[in-house]
RNA sequence: GCACUCGUAGCUCAGCUGGAUAGAGCACCCGCCUUCUAAGCGGGCGGUCUCAGGUUCGAAUCCUGACGGGUGUACCA
């Protein structure tokens, strides 16, 4: 049910029987609640083309306006704005079938694709680092988000497990003699070791560049050496993901070596095609209108990171069947990927009706607008700065309340992480944004736990209820009036969410839902004496339903509830 | 040099498919706990939306230019 769609509907329905034929009709939310609920401003646009004065033609959509449905009441104000409020009773009836339904009235596509996000990519030979934040995160709501709304999602965690450092660190893994099991705990320090090697002695690093030959000619002992390898370290990054409460498995992982077979045949299909034009050696793709080319392979033969991309890319839209291939990945590779998609499309290696995205997103700054690095210059470990968020949530929380460890345990966890989460996921992703940890912890505003809270309050009432909630809603005043409407709202939010890959809209609006909710709160009491039996069994109905879109709204972000707090 | 991107309250950010008097949170000031969790709620203070033009009935939003910050600019990923 898509409450907008509705509100467009009766407005259509007026303007065919005024005999005006307007161009499709899209109603907005109103700016204020003094303007009602959606207002349409369509009028003053027509003016001109009808020649007409605004409020004429507005006034004439009134007047045959049916105000006997789910629009109950319309004024014409200022220039020509049509303003709207929709009715009482539709409202309640409307949130009540939306809260017995297990999607929420949410509606599933009536036309589902298959939908590939590309997100996470973490590099093996390293720690995953705070850079890697966005994409993991912001690439999950995307997935959760499209999964909700019905598409079929395909995960895709494209790890970086090809390429020189690898030589490196099996050189260095054999001269150590282990099995990788024990020296591989510290990744991070592994990898500077065997640098550290590779700079400073050149025999080693010689060593390094045979394995490197040896592992993509496909010797055994080198590759059984780089799987247990990436085995470990991808195990480090599902210790992260574990952390993070993101749903990427082993089943997503399709590395960069996956494609390493069809590099050449994306080389030899372009050559075909005629395409390619050898520049300074290096065989090129060349645009019209650009003067930067795509390389898809260097002088010395070898391939590159926009080869393997194309191979994905042909993987993804033909093996896959993917309509839409969304990329999260860091806007500093805009001009990659506008690049590569104008090559898959012209090449047809992707046909054109699939949508190619790159879901950019800014960088984490510091405090004083530097790129968010550790004290000593180096990249802060993602892992560490999760144990952080933990740590100091815990510490809030025992400031707060009594609770055993186990509780402080399982809360710090939930309320930390997803404060990490919430915090990102509410930036418009388009920006850079200053990491802050006091405003990140301090809980106010838009924040997880304002929503967790607000959650565990509604919990805390049904508590103390006991009985059943089921019942009928009864909207008693405005602020019930605009609970409901902004419930109802929830599914157009999704879906633009959804086709803007943008995060931060599902944030918006629970903030606005939840300070909504906690000012109904505020003033219309539930449990308390005098309350009549009907409101009270409809505010629980509300109450509910608010706490079901906070709890399904947080789900798609990836972050948890708590019934106690 | 060229390209992309950002510039909104003291700070951190929404809003940007053009709409009415530009919104939050923090900070600062004031009020609300014997009654459903005060990690809450209400009120106040605070803006020439970087600047200059243009398009439009209407511009923070679209276009052009300037200034300022960030990023990218062929054999890394």
């Amino acid at each position: 049910m898509k409450l907008k769609e509705e509100v467009n509907k009766v407005i259509q329905t007026a303007f065919q029987k005024t005999g005006i034929d307007a161009q499709p009709i899209n109603v907005s939310e109103a700016t204020k609640p003094e303007f009602g609920d959606y207002q349409f401003n369509g009028a003053m646009a027509l003016s001109k083309e009808l020649r007409k004065n605004p409020r004429e033609i507005a006034s004439g959509i009134l007047e045959n306006l049916d105000l006997s449905g789910i629009v109950s009441k319309a004024e014409i104000a200022g220039p020509g704005f049509i303003n709207l409020w929709l009715n009482d009773n539709v409202i309640a009836e409307k949130c009540r079938e939306a809260r017995e339904d297990k999607r929420l009235g949410v509606s599933k596509k009536s036309a589902p694709i298959k939908v590939v996000v590309d997100y996470s990519g973490p590099n093996m030979a390293k720690q995953m680092h705070v850079g890697h934040l966005r994409s993991t995160i912001i690439g999950d709501t995307l997935s959760n988000l499209l999964e909700f709304l019905g598409d079929e999602v395909i995960r895709q965690n494209h790890i970086g497990d090809w390429g020189t450092q690898f030589g490196m660190l099996i050189a260095y893994l054999e001269e150590r003699g282990e099995d990788g099991s024990g020296s591989l705990k510290d990744l991070e320090q592994f990898y500077k070791d065997a640098k550290k090697r590779f700079d400073e002695d050149e025999a080693f690093a010689d060593k390094a560049r045979e394995y490197v030959v040896k592992i993509q000619g496909g010797d055994e002992h080198c590759l059984n050496l780089w799987q247990k390898f990436i085995d470990i370290s991808l195990g480090h990054c599902e210790e992260v993901y574990d952390k993070l409460c993101v749903r990427l498995t082993r089943e997503d992982v399709k590395a960069e070596s996956f494609y390493n077979e069809d590099l050449p045949e994306v080389v030899a299909d372009l050559a075909e095609e005629g395409r390619l034009k050898e520049s300074e050696g290096a065989q090129c793709v060349f645009f019209e209108d650009e003067e930067i080319p795509v390389i898809v392979q260097k002088g010395d033969g070898g391939y590159l990171y926009a080869t393997t991309d194309l191979a994905a890319l042909r993987y993804r839209a033909n093996i896959l069947g993917a309509k839409r291939i969304s990329y999260v990945v860091d806007a500093r590779q805009g001009e990659h990927f506008r690049q590569i998609f104008k090559v898959a499309k012209m090449s047809g290696f992707v046909p054109e009706d699939v949508k190619l995205e790159h879901v950019a997103f800014g960088t984490m700054m510091d405090k004083g607008g530097k790129p968010f690095k550790t004290r000593d210059g180096g990249t802060v470990k993602l892992i560490d700065l999760l144990d952080e968020a933990v740590v100091k949530a815990k510490a809030a929380i025992k400031e707060k309340d009594d609770y055993s460890e186990e509780e402080v345990e399982r809360l710090a966890k939930i309320i930390g992480i997803g404060a990490v989460k919430y915090a990102d996921l509410s930036i418009n992703r388009e920006s850079n944004y200053i990491f802050n940890w006091d405003k990140m912890l301090s809980f106010e505003g838009n924040t997880s736990l304002y929503m967790q809270y607000a959650y565990a309050r509604i919990q805390s009432i049904f508590r103390r209820y006991r009985g059943e909630i089921k019942g009928s809603v009864v909207i008693t005043d405005v602020l019930e009036h605009r609970l409901g409407v902004m419930l109802l709202r929830f599914e157009e939010v999704l879906d633009r969410a959804a086709e803007d890959a943008a995060p931060n809209q599902i944030t918006t609006y629970l903030y606005e839902l939840v300070t909504l909710f906690m000012r109904f709160y505020e003033q219309n009491p539930i449990l308390k004496e005098g309350v009549d039996e009907e409101v009270k069994l409809s505010r629980l109905v509300l109450a509910d339903m608010t706490a079901k879109t906070i709890k399904q709204g947080l789900d798609i972000l990836g972050i948890d509830v708590v019934d106690k707090l």
